[in-house]
DNA sequence: CTGAGTGCAAACAGTTTGCATTACT
DNA sequence: AGTAATGCAAACTGTTTGCACTCAG
């Protein structure tokens, strides 16, 4: 799915939900669009104020009821790393979905999509009788440009 | 491992790095030992202070202050479930752990156990060339007693 | 006796809410 | 015109910090 494509499918959704389409959640959802990593709702903040050509400013509160309201439609996924503050990143509406890295080291948040893993999942529900709606994994460690030398180590 | 077989260990770790042994954390010691699920650092609080002979109380810095210790020499683990407060458990000292499912309907933290859950994390790790310390899987929707009739429901 | 541990209160940071104003449709 | 959306500031909540006092070793 292309960014654009996200944008476009969620501002049908929105539509048909019988929302207006106001300054402050059309650039954050611009911003998103084009974000390949989540990101925090104050980055979003300060970037949607860099953005603004007008002086007149994004009110911090229209970005996090921007937000609310993105993750109820499901549109936006809220993640939470541990470090106080939460995450927020596009949901692609085909349903391919990723989990993500945080590494100790350079502090960078890697992607990364693994259907063994959902499989495992998926198994996993079935035999505890769970009716999973969603789930998250979140690895800790070094990525592979901080991971010391090893098996397929680079130097960088 | 038995609640005490932790605390008793919790506290020779405590004493090897030279700690004394203060009433708060003593305290948040024995609750956590006999605890099995996580819980939240004011709700350790509460219970600490309801515990309280003494009419002294127990300080919020005490307990977060003994909570932020205890995890650093991984006795115990800190989890974030996304409602903006963390939780705090118990380490397995033989290195046994488990995941959550937060139940969407009746707020319940179920843990669970799954060895082929981990083995796929191991191999993802080694897959992508990610030195992975640490994991965490959180499933979310509704527990065995919440679910609706299903394959194998039982009513409550 | 000495430094680790503690309780309290104040400071902080991220998030939420109240409200008057703005601007889609 | 009518209602969703916005910006601002104030309120809230969980967490952290400063400091004087206490207590374990």
């Amino acid at each position: 799915m292309s960014p654009s494509d996200w944008s476009t499918h969620a501002r049908t959704v929105l539509k048909r939900a019988g929302h207006h389409r106001g300054a402050a959640r059309e650039g954050l959802i611009e911003l998103l669009s084009r974000q390949d990593c989540a990101l925090s709702a104050l980055e979003i903040e300060d970037e949607l104020r860099r953005e603004d050509g007008t002086g007149r400013g994004v009110g911090r509160a229209s970005v996090y009821r921007a937000l609310e309201l993105l993750v109820e439609l499901d549109l936006v996924s809220k993640l939470e790393l541990g470090d106080g503050s939460a995450r927020y990143e596009r949901v692609d509406p085909a349903g391919a979905h990723h989990h993500h890295l945080v590494c100790e080291r350079c502090g960078a948040l890697v992607p990364f999509h693994d259907p063994a893993l959902e499989r495992s999942i998926d198994r996993l529900s079935v035999r505890l009788n769970f009716a999973t709606t969603d789930h998250e994994v979140i690895l800790r460690g070094d990525c592979p440009d901080c991971r010391p030398a090893g098996p397929s180590a680079r130097r960088r």
